[in-house]
DNA sequence: CTTGTGTTCAACCATAGGGTTGAGGACAAG
DNA sequence: CTTGTCCTCAACCCTATGGTTGAACACAAG
């Protein structure tokens, strides 16, 4: 349902029993009926389970007879961890920066705030 | 409202507009004001949102006058950085191994289901 | 063909999420 | 105190989501 292929991946990992899912096939490939034991909840819930999270393409379904076992994709990993060790990088850079930046700002002067309270209705 | 922290900030980021914010918040910290001027929602919505990403700890907010700044955290960053690198170091490896498994395995024999279909009402 | 197993589809229910509008709280400045 | 700015709270709407049950589809095997 979600348009970007990140949204999908992080919505479908924010769910407790997906991500043990995933943990879980990162052992073997699993069938439903497999996955769905250690839960209480029916199998079509993780069948839907299932669903998202190849929606998300973190697993492909192969077909074995009437069985559909789900195995775990890598690449979506990589799509993840580069946003988010690209923000981390850059707001520890930041912050590290910020002690020089202090150091060496007057009380008067905001850098991160360009726009100061203005009289009154402060267009654009 | 999400019980683990893992969830809840999995969650925080499935948003576009919240890993947006992120991403302008690894430049500076920022208002609300500020955070909600590219995007053409309330302000009230945008406060939501940084309300999510605070309770995920992705953010923290500080007092200044009648603002209250924005301020990223990285430590949680490390949280999902960990957990997808764990597992994804896990799948690559048995991708890796796979290929040693299949030449070994006979077609009688699977591994990763102990549970072949038994005649009928297999319980337990 | 009939039965049985594995899985999915469809309809439905309850709750959470993102959006809105409107009111109100916290401060700064007249 | 009154006004104005920044922000949040509350109520509400609509859609998404996770769960259920019941039916149906895909195969394997009698």
């Amino acid at each position: 349902m979600a348009a970007d292929p990140l949204s999908r991946v992080f919505s479908a990992l924010a769910d407790p029993t997906r991500r043990d899912m995933v943990a879980r096939l990162t052992v073997s490939d699993a069938t439903v009926n497999e996955l769905a034991e250690p839960y209480d909840v029916t199998v079509q819930a993780v069948s839907k389970h299932l669903k998202v999270l190849a929606d998300a393409g973190l697993v492909s379904r192969t077909r074995q007879a009437q069985r559909r076992p789900a195995h775990l994709e890598t690449e979506v990993f990589d799509l993840m961890t580069k946003w988010i060790e690209r923000y981390q990088r850059r707001a520890e850079e930041r912050y590290r920066r910020l002690d020089d930046v202090l150091a060496s700002m007057p009380d008067d002067v905001e850098p991160t705030a360009p726009r100061q309270p203005p009289k009154t209705g402060a267009g654009t």
